[in-house]
DNA sequence: CGCGTAGTTGATGAAAATCAAATGTGGTGG
DNA sequence: CCACCACATTTGATTTTCATCAACTACGCG
């Protein structure tokens, strides 16, 4: 059970919000004219903090540390994970741009957040946070409901952690991933796997070899394609889904 | 895997606000002079909704009912779940006392819930759930508190579904309802446990016969004491805490 | 080009599921 | 009050799935 060794934080640059906001606009899919009109309605936070960027395999912070801020992510993916004292390792969640993390409310961190890839990550420190919230009343209502969507993912996860097999956890999780990468760029069947077998392992709970075994299995059967460069094509979402079973 | 049979709903009584409230105090281990001095303070939704008491194992609401309501548990234990296509089940917790369930804020309910034990409930309909928050701004950062709680205990059960063995899932189950328990009644080492094997084995991921065999594994070896009416007794909450690993 | 790491594939083992049966327990009716 | 019944729990035997151990292959990078 390997735990990833920590690097610690080395951003590589770092903008004011104004220039961050624009970095947003050109890598971003919403047009740069949008975002420019009223960035405070599209993203309450889009003015406050600073964009950093990181290199892949970069931590974040680490579970335990003290939760002086909450981060949304701008671009790349950061994975989440929870550590047992042996070293075993369970992958929370991989965040994408516009997911929030960090804010769990606690003294601390509960989770380690790392660097999949190159990343830009908005951090807001947690008085500016507060304080945004105390001049916003309709801010925490709006927290309100992103909150809910991941208890939600959160409750789809431990159907899955507890009680599908191995394939079906696989299929689950690209048919999420397809999702995510569909809302981005309707009808695309291609999803991006930056993470390792390991983090996929670690985050459906099996090992970097059941993993694979079972994307051997998905790609024997026709239901996916392995494409170059970690890309993965959902041949027969259908068939996908009746694996994968459930809502989730 | 046996799916239990989802019974129709059946009150068995129906007060206005200001009974239960009434009901809550006596009943709970709360001096009833405090509740009934500031209620709002002490739970914004005392005054709302009705409570209605409902038999054990009856049905609440089931996955994929029109949400039209939040709830709050006065008395009783509530168990939330989700089902597979094929019947495979998966508790999703189980709620006591001043709990929340319904905050999902999708349209429809993403999970069954059902009595464990008879139990007294509150239900806010949707509509004054979101009157009261447009009143009282506070509020939603209350429940943005309460929802992130719930979120960090979600990620805890994903590390135990996704990486604990048997006994040590069992191990963390009994420390964290032994955690409840010492809240409501501090120092106290006995826990009860109102839910059936099969409950507890559908929350941990695991089998009845499994679960009864982590009992017996933790019984024989000294760390915990079955007493009659489903009570356990935690002996050695330091060996069960290293059994259990982490902070969950 | 070769080294190192990530991923795949194969053989074996272990934990938990499944199958099966015995034992307890609470509730009901005689 | 007791006997009986249905069902929950425990215990045992066997099977299955996935983890572990091991080797090989492929890919990226210096």
């Amino acid at each position: 059970m390997a735990a990833l060794l920590a690097t610690s934080v080395r951003p590589t640059a770092a903008y004011p919000a104004s220039v961050a906001a624009g970095v947003l606009a050109r890598t971003g899919g919403v047009p740069a004219t949008v975002t420019a009109l009223r960035p405070a309605e599209i993203d309450p936070f889009a003015a406050i903090g600073m964009v950093r960027r990181f290199d892949r395999d970069t931590e974040l912070f680490a579970e335990g540390n003290e939760a002086d801020a909450v981060y949304k992510v701008v671009e790349g993916t950061i994975r989440l994970h929870k550590l047992l004292p042996d070293g075993r390792r369970q992958v929370i969640g991989f965040l994408q741009a516009g997911d929030m993390m960090g804010l769990a409310m606690a003294g601390t961190y509960l989770y380690t957040a790392e660097c999949v890839t190159a990343a830009a990550v908005r951090r807001i420190p947690r008085a500016r946070f507060e304080a945004t919230m105390d001049e916003q009343p309709a801010l925490a209502r709006k927290l309100l409901t992103t909150m809910a969507s991941e208890l939600v993912a959160a409750q789809d996860q431990m159907l899955l952690l507890g009680r599908k097999t191995a394939v079906e956890k696989l299929a689950s999780f690209l048919l999420v991933l397809g999702r995510r990468a569909a809302a981005r760029n309707p009808g695309c069947r291609r999803i991006d796997l930056p993470m390792s077998r390991t983090d996929i392992a670690d985050y459906l709970g099996l090992t970097t070899e059941t993993v694979s075994r079972g994307f051997t299995k998905l790609k024997t059967s026709r239901l996916i394609r392995l494409l170059d460069g970690n890309v993965v094509e959902l041949v027969d979402t259908e068939a996908l889904t009746d694996l994968a079973d459930c809502g989730a």
